[in-house]
DNA sequence: CTATTAGTAGTAATGATTCTTGTTAAGGAG
DNA sequence: CTCCTTAACAAGAATCATTACTACTAATAG
């Protein structure tokens, strides 16, 4: 019996609607002028309980800060190694021998895959081009 | 020009002999016996510079600790959940189709690929069917 | 040998995350 | 509506992996 609170909500909407993969500073930074009252610990609170329910998911660690997911399908990721961006990759998928293979070879009861593609996303590489002429 | 002592090579060492992935802890107690004055904070550095060299390689933060391996090429892990063992899938490899699909898809330029199939090992299946009973 | 510099132990500092405390407010029973 | 129980919260203290710093030691070059 969740409560299912303004600021709890507030969080899971966030997470819902954007598609940045947001960290838990990220979420406090635009939420804060929503409820100027918000504080961190509770991004952090509620961040990992929906975590424990499984109502959102942890993409991965960037930089020392992890990032969230209000999608919990799997699907795959692409990170840039430059400024952190995670963009969302629906057609990529793992060939489902692949899973099957894999659950075989290791003797792991396989939950998911984890399929992430790290790079320089455009904009990186063009300030990079920029910045070296 | 790296004078690699012998500390250094001690921990570069244990990350080739092994196909554990240990994490710095893990190392340290390793080592510890051997080298009896050995220091946590000089696991970390040297697993930090080793890193920042491309000597060695980052696997995966399990439980919050990071990972490391010794095996620099791009290979798949298999990563247990309950116990956060780590295991090397040599045979599962990504179609290259799929790297350069992503690439268009996403406009990076894509370095590497990580997969990861996250699971339940064999042993701790065991253990869970043992204490259900 | 001696100057120079890499490497180190030990420890302090950092920074993200988690926990604790005291408070507020929501929901339900009467 | 009023009391009671409990979720949720802010604020700040505490924790824990990791990194930085300081003073010391050892290897190397000249």
């Amino acid at each position: 019996m969740k409560r299912y609170s303004k600021k709890r909500q507030a969080i899971l909407d966030l997470l819902h609607e954007t598609t940045e993969h947001p960290s838990a500073e990220g979420i406090y930074r635009q939420l804060k002028p929503v409820y100027p009252d918000l504080s961190l610990g509770t991004v952090y609170r509620n961040l990992k309980e929906l975590g424990e329910d499984g109502t959102i998911a942890s993409v991965a660690v960037v930089n020392d800060r992890e990032r969230f997911d209000g999608r919990t399908d799997p699907h795959t990721h692409a990170i840039c190694s430059e400024c952190g961006k995670i963009v969302d990759l629906d057609g990529i998928t793992l060939p489902a021998e692949l899973l099957l293979r894999a659950g075989e070879a290791s003797d792991f009861s396989i939950t998911y895959a984890k399929l992430q593609f790290v790079g320089v996303c455009g904009e990186c590489r063009k300030a990079r081009e920029n910045g070296g002429i």
